[in-house]
DNA sequence: ATTAATTACTTGCAAAATGCAAGTGAAAAT
DNA sequence: ATTTTCACTTGCATTTTGCAAGTAATTAAT
């Protein structure tokens, strides 16, 4: 339930945790998509947890689940539309940390793109993930 | 401890939680400066929780905490430029929200402003935040 | 064809975080 | 002098998180 009509609580009732957009991060920067890339990532989500935010960001309009046309174990985790507009939070969380933090990774002609022309580079993205039919 | 060396996740590691960044939205938005502001929120903050965040977020400098001049009961929280800076992703929250739940609410007006000249608009309020010496 | 490995989970349990209600001590207002 | 306000703290129940182990279905290897 939402706490209020703010929306900024709106968008933390969703995504203010640890781990919701980690996940969308490797879906929309690393393009991962399959639960095995997804549990790999570097802060080691736990399986239950990783199982847990997958099924709430599906039921909450974030990403879609299909199957894998080759191998009927795996799943496809896609980004939906709604997915792919968390990116521009996204990019803002990663231009903060590296002010912040220098000593955070992100390639350097990235973080150069994204200092230099943001809204390009950020559209750029975010276009490359809306389903091409 | 840092889970990474991901920006992202360094984040949210100080704000992946449902109350950290309303608080800055209290302190950056609505220039909500005690504890007895920040508590009226409509998404009622229960106190220990608040008193919990307010300690974290200072000794991780987002935010300083003095004596109010004239109460000494008051303290005043004032932002730092590292919480200052924590806008252009409160920001986009805010945008997000009202794309896909345009039943949230914030002032037309403002909504209008970040809409056509977003990075304008952010700067302008960040620079009334800077301490002014 | 049989066995082993892989994938996407689930389960059980301990530990940590959250939420609620009530209480506290210092300062200010009446 | 008493009441009210302010900024918390405390105790406890509930919820969430994290860890380790286990499972069923499918695929790969021998």
């Amino acid at each position: 339930m939402k706490r209020s009509k703010c929306p900024i609580s709106n968008a933390l009732d969703f995504l203010g945790d640890k781990w919701s957009l980690l996940i969308l991060r490797d879906i929309l920067l690393y393009d991962k998509s399959t639960y095995k890339d997804l549990q790999q990532s570097d802060e080691k989500i736990a399986t239950n947890i990783l199982s847990d935010r997958l099924q709430k960001l599906e039921e909450n309009g974030f990403i879609e689940c299909n199957h894998h046309p080759n191998d009927k174990r795996k799943k496809l985790y896609t980004p939906t539309d709604m997915g792919i507009d968390t990116l521009p939070i996204i990019i803002e969380m990663i231009l903060w940390s590296k002010k912040y933090f220098p000593e955070t990774y992100t390639p350097d002609e990235f973080l150069e793109e994204l200092k230099t022309k943001k809204e390009e580079t950020v559209n750029k993205i975010m276009k490359t993930k809306r389903t091409v039919i």
